[in-house]
RNA sequence: GGAGAGGUGGCCGAGCCGGCUGAAGGCGCACGCCUGCUAAGCGUGUGUAGGCUAAUCCCCUACCGAGGGUUCGAAUCCCUCCCUCUCCGCCA
């Protein structure tokens, strides 16, 4: 979220960028309930303050074994008006709240305004797409001709989007998520952390998710628990709460995990094979860093993730998101698009974010700093990668003509010695 | 799931038959002094947030797991919830 001070002091630019993100924030509203808000605690304020102040005397005159009851009938009209404010102002503020968490972050200066993915810029294009003696298969295809994929029990025991990989399909699969961590753990120097699948309402809300998304997620009612849409959730709130020391900054974590995602409202949209799932695995990177460091990393964080795409051979573009397709609480995002030739498109398979410290206020994720004052940590996330899109690219950019496809050098030492499947 | 114990500042740890306790004491840390050599001693300081303010000084308010309640007044009493530990049960 961002800082209520700075909501009040930069009005105008709040609401453009509210605008700028397709978001329905009512910043009049909440400039007016702030302002209820303030009046309301310097109110509360003071009469506590006569509170405490007459109570010290009351106490006094007890120890002196005075009488006090003029004092304290007069403290009883005083206790229930206190209660009255008290009242007012905590229903203000959690108004107020739920009114700042709607507020989105507000997007760096070098994002390009726009509406929607239409307007995103390409930045940079990586490697040579492959000239095919044959026509490319998709990747539904290939999967099906090596028995690599079993959508159709996979949709028995779950239903649609939930994909069961077989024999090689599933080793290449672990294959990948295994690569990926190597890479970045021994190339890149992350540390790996294993973190729940599940987590409650407040690591939700924390990184952004919520309450946005709430019906996009998968969510237990006995115990208001939710499956993670992706690591960053569990990973980013591990240091919910906590003030860092400064030589725990910076710290960079990368976590596999599955993804769920319940995708309401995205039926029928590039829904063939492993395109669009609910639930998918993915590697990702995050990052708390120190404020003035974010933007250097970001950029860093993207080429970790290239890097991966680079290793494996596959050929994408970087595209810069304009304001209206970026995410809530980023700042500045970059997705990573790989070349897919059978189907002839280009597939999203990262998304790299700068959050500043929209996500270190909401999680209060603090760090002191070197001259001892408390600052929030500004938070990065990127997919080092997803995996089901690489995984059609794989299919796709390595098959063969008889239907077969050849192991990426990459993936060589995780493959029980197939070079081909 | 059953029984018991407990959750206090960076850490340890008092307070818990309500009232100068935002919180003793210790450790750690910072600065200073002294001394001089890889140490000890002495002094001072050392939470976060909001308000006030030119101000990181004062001053006011809130926070002793979370949320309610009782009271003029609660870390201290009552209720609900969460978490941790020990024992038992169950189980990968």
């Amino acid at each position: 979220m961002l800082d209520l001070k700075f909501i009040r002091e930069n009005v105008d630019l709040v609401k453009q960028s509210v605008k700028n993100k397709n978001e329905k924030a009512d910043i009049d509203a909440l400039i007016n309930l702030d302002e209820k808000k303030r009046k309301a605690q310097f109110e509360f304020d003071n009469l506590r303050a006569e509170q405490n102040r007459v109570s010290k005397e009351i106490a006094l005159l007890k120890k002196e074994k005075k009488d006090a009851s003029e004092l304290l009938s007069e403290m009883q009209s005083l206790a229930t008006k206190i209660k009255e404010i008290s009242v007012d102002l905590s229903d203000l503020s959690a108004s107020l709240d739920t009114y700042v968490l709607t507020v989105p972050n507000i997007p760096h200066s070098s994002v390009k305004i726009g509406k929607n993915e239409e307007e995103n810029t390409i930045i940079r294009e990586w490697g040579e797409k492959r000239e095919f003696s044959f026509t490319p298969k998709e990747h539904t295809e290939i999967a099906e001709g090596l028995n690599l994929l079993d959508i159709t029990r996979g949709a028995k025991i779950t239903g649609s989007g939930f994909p069961v990989y077989t024999k090689h399909g599933a080793l290449l699969e672990r294959a990948l998520i295994n690569f990926m961590l190597d890479f970045h753990i021994q190339k890149h120097g992350y540390c790996e952390v294993m973190v729940p699948h599940i987590v409650n309402r407040q690591t939700m809300t924390g990184t952004g998710q919520l309450p946005k998304l709430e019906n996009d997620m998968y969510h237990i009612n006995e115990d208001d628990f939710f499956l993670i849409p992706t690591a960053e959730v569990p990973v980013t709130n591990l240091y919910a709460n906590e003030i860092l020391p400064l030589d725990k900054i910076p710290q960079k974590l990368v976590a596999y995990t599955p993804c769920f995602r319940r995708e309401a409202g995205s039926y029928g949209k590039d829904t063939k094979g492993l395109q669009r799932l609910h639930q998918f695995n993915k590697v990702e990177m995050v990052r708390f860093v120190h404020p003035d460091d974010s933007w250097t990393i970001l950029e860093e964080m993207c080429q970790d993730a290239e890097e991966i795409l680079q290793a494996l051979k596959l050929p994408y573009h970087v595209l810069s998101l304009c304001t209206g397709d970026m995410s809530f609480a980023s700042a500045k995002t970059y997705d990573l698009m790989v070349w897919v030739p059978g189907a002839q498109k280009y597939l999203e398979v990262s998304s790299v974010s700068n959050f500043t410290d929209f996500q270190a206020r909401r999680a209060n994720i603090r760090l002191r700093d070197a001259d001892g004052k408390v600052n929030f940590v500004h938070t990065l996330n990127g997919s080092g990668l997803a995996t089901p899109r690489t995984f059609i690219a794989i299919l796709e950019n390595y098959q063969n003509e008889d239907g077969s496809i050849t192991i990426p050098d990459a993936l060589l030492p995780y493959m029980h010695g197939m070079t081909r499947i």
